[in-house]
DNA sequence: GTTTGCAATCGTAAATTTACGATAAACGAA
DNA sequence: TTCGTTTATCGTAAATTTACGATTGCAAAC
């Protein structure tokens, strides 16, 4: 696109955006799922329950961690990845929100 | 990207990314909003109180339609939108699940 | 210090997304 | 029928996303 419009939408719709967008694909779902399920999140058990490479699966965390979701550390040689408490909680509250904003209810005309 | 894998992951992973996709831009979810505060949900409605133009809001409204989030109904020359039910529904049990499925608890190395 | 193993980054290519103006299509009104 | 209004689609351009192999970087082991 020519320009990015983004600062002119509100603050909250756009960090709800960014963790929309970081759960916007089946991947970063599977990778989110597998972290909760395990305790151990060394990435390249990651790998091997993916589909993927390891360099797709290490871009898709990079996203994650961008996004706040995820938090990464180093363990020895290897590094241990898990779901970022502070960023889940937000996602939670921005997910549950818009949840409830949303009613489930037929308001069209 | 070279080729599509998303055939590997579930049904559930893929549509939950879906949606979180069609999440995933703050135009969308100001949209939402907006279809959820008013009755009313005419296409030229969103246009004006959307810093965007007329063709990209409506391209925006066939990607939520596309992931089943919104309906349009065809009202004389307007085009009256609305959140879809069913697929709103879909979204928050897929969305309601993942919450539920994550908790926030830290559970890092 | 050298080697080994794991993960991040680089370079690249193809597909997709985002945005806009211009045009077309659909409908009611004159 | 013709006109004006409203919305969808087309055409286009730039940016981003997705994916992979190859390379680099890093930490422990030897």
């Amino acid at each position: 696109m020519a320009v990015h419009k983004r600062e002119q939408f509100t603050e909250a719709e756009q960090q709800l955006a960014t963790i929309a967008k970081a759960l916007g694909h089946p991947a970063r779902v599977a990778i989110l799922k597998l972290l909760a399920k395990r305790q151990a999140c060394v990435c390249g058990e990651l790998v091997l329950e993916l589909p993927l490479s390891q360099s797709t699966v290490s871009q898709h965390l990079k996203e994650l961690k961008a996004a706040g979701l995820v938090q990464g550390e180093v363990d020895g040689p290897r590094v241990c990845y898990c779901i970022d408490p502070a960023g889940w909680a937000r996602a939670r509250q921005l997910l549950g929100g818009l949840l409830a904003e949303l009613p489930n209810t037929n308001n069209c005309c």
